[in-house]
DNA sequence: AAAGTAGGCAACCGCTCATCC
DNA sequence: CGGATGAGCGGTTGCCTACTT
């Protein structure tokens, strides 16, 4: 469909409008205009956005332009499905900073703000929805980051046992070697980084890609104690978040030279230090065992179907101790 | 096989805020 | 100071596709 804009059944606006607007094109974007955008912003560069369009000779808003060219046709763009390490930051950065999209989108290189919020509403909110819950219910949020969240983990280390066993990276970056051994109270795990897990307590990064990246402090996690720091979404922000305050202000930036990109992302994570926060609270969850991890559990390759009986059990029992 | 339905996603709109001239 | 412009956000629309009936 190709609209013009100016509704023929509006008289008093289309008389308002210039030629140029009414001339204006809508819709689907064309081989073409992409071309033409793609080869202007090559040549004179992107900004100005109404002058650029006119220059362009694109019958179309600057607005309209410039949401083209982030979303679409800027070379850096990623296109295809959100990873899990994706999934698991964005959840975890919304939780921090609700529908900031644009804020979150600078930490998922090549992921636009609008990919994040059409994420967010299609999939999230379809878990949301699954579980009989608002989105932005603590009901929903408990889930998320004591089932879905620890669940991503478990899914991402899941695939990087399987994936990867050693490597070397074309970067000539340090090999990542991926073990997983559980036991009673520990689960070590090379995921790119190395980090422990502490039986109900904390996830506590150590070695950030060979580097040890800052000061991290180990701490418990209580689910009511939310005086001690809580944002809009009503999630704990732990202070390991202000010792890497920096790290909110410098984008991740590009992955070329990074051929899995996702690193990046689950880099990121850990130095926010948000996998702290996603393990069963000491005490109050003791049958939600996320250390004792099957690689072959049954919701390890469901995809988007997470809730089902066994979860819903937890997602049950989770409400019952909250 | 055809029709209906639901989900995913690109694109848009309206609004607000910041910056520049 | 005020207008123009850019940028960001929430919400919505409409198309396409996959799935279901």
């Amino acid at each position: 469909m190709e609209e013009v804009k100016g509704s023929e059944n509006n008289s008093n606006i289309t008389m308002l409008q210039t030629e140029d607007e009414m001339d204006l094109r809508r819709g689907p974007w064309t081989v073409d205009e992409d071309l033409a955008l793609i080869n202007y912003i090559a040549t004179h560069g992107e900004g100005r956005w109404n002058s650029l369009a006119r220059s362009a000779g694109l019958k179309r808003t600057g607005k309209s332009c410039r949401l083209r060219w982030l979303n679409y046709l800027r070379p850096d763009v990623r296109r295809g499905n959100i990873t899990l390490e994706e999934q698991l930051l964005i959840l975890e950065l919304h939780s921090r900073w609700g529908n900031r999209w644009s804020k979150i989108a600078q930490y998922l290189p090549g992921r636009t703000d609008n990919e994040i919020k059409n994420y967010w509403r299609t999939r999230v909110q379809k878990h949301a929805k699954q579980l009989k819950c608002d989105v932005n219910s603590k009901q929903f949020k408990d889930a998320m980051r004591y089932l879905w969240m620890p669940r991503l983990v478990e899914r991402i280390q899941a695939a990087a046992s399987t994936a990867t066993t050693t490597t070397t990276n074309n970067n000539g970056s340090p090999s990542v070697t991926t073990t997983i051994t559980s036991t009673n109270n520990t689960m070590s795990c090379n995921l790119n980084t190395n980090f422990e897990v502490h039986s109900g307590n904390t996830l506590t990064p150590i070695i950030m890609n060979n580097n040890l990246c800052g000061s991290y402090v180990t701490q418990s996690y209580t689910p009511e104690n939310s005086s001690n720091g809580s944002d809009s979404f009503g999630t704990q922000v732990s202070p390991i978040s202000e010792l890497n305050q920096d790290y909110y202000n410098v984008p991740v930036g590009s992955n070329n030279n990074n051929n899995n990109p996702n690193c990046d992302y689950f880099q990121q994570a850990q130095q926010f230090g948000f996998l702290d926060c996603i393990t069963s609270p000491t005490g109050l969850f003791p049958q939600m065992d996320f250390n004792s991890v099957e690689p072959n559990t049954p919701w390890i390759n469901q995809g988007d179907n997470f809730w089902n009986d066994e979860n819903m059990l937890l997602f049950q029992q989770l409400n019952d101790n909250m």
